[in-house]
DNA sequence: GTAATTGTACTGTAATACTAGTACACTAGA
DNA sequence: TCTAGTGTACTAGTATTACAGTACAATTAC
């Protein structure tokens, strides 16, 4: 399974943080292992249609963290240690998630109950 | 129960936007009902400890979508405004919202499980 | 050795978000 | 009327984010 490396533009994260996001997320998961190459530089700025620096800053970061080494003129590879996985960043993503869509949802006459029970629809169908 | 304005500054998202989906949830949640006053620009300003500017902004914001009412002099309130919509278009905006929720969700690795929880306990504190 | 590919390092520009400060207009209440 | 509290409207400055373009350095494959 491929790692998904879409991001958001319309969640007001900058962009270079949503790639750093998925970057460790694909790690966390286990759909990127120690030693595996990651998207090159100007690929990964194609295919998200940003600007190489942007992504230049997002793995400079994570190397600097440990989460990542570059190798000039061969590539950047996912480090040996593991990031710990975050879990308060992924409840606080988890709640800002939720707070958006209840607005939104409100907005439209949808309540609570109706998400509710729209998920568990789509639970059973996968 | 009061509404929570807490913000985080850490999220990456603007505060004028989490302003406005902490107001427009609390408003989904029944914890703000058309016609209740919202708190000052400069008191919500002090509480959050942003520039006055920036509350202005959300609340602006929010009262061109017809969100809120502004009386200059008096205040800020909820709107009466109700949006009613027929049977069909409710649920298709549902699967639209919840289309898009579980992309974004899934792209930050939170999955439909995480999300049905989480919902499951802001049900339970309402 | 050469060419292609990789990461790196700059400079500059623009838009957005946020802050700071000041002043003004309207409303409610004593 | 007076005063306090409300939203509103500015101007200005700073920091962050992102983009655009160019050039250089290291590695790899041929």
């Amino acid at each position: 399974m491929a790692v998904d490396f879409s991001i958001d533009p319309k969640s007001g994260v900058p962009f270079y943080r949503q790639i750093k996001e998925r970057v460790k997320y694909g790690i966390a998961r286990g759909l990127l292992t120690p030693g595996d190459q990651l998207p090159t530089v100007r690929q990964l700025a194609a295919e998200l249609s940003v600007n190489p620096n942007t992504v230049v800053r997002a793995y400079r970061e994570m190397e600097l963290e440990g989460v990542l080494d570059t190798q000039q003129g061969s590539g950047t590879f996912v480090g040996l240690r593991q990031p710990q996985i975050d879990e308060l960043e992924r409840q606080r993503r988890l709640d800002q998630i939720l707070t958006e869509l209840l607005a939104r949802a409100h907005q439209y006459g949808l309540s609570l109950a109706d998400i509710l029970e729209g998920l568990r629809q789509r639970k059973e169908e996968s």
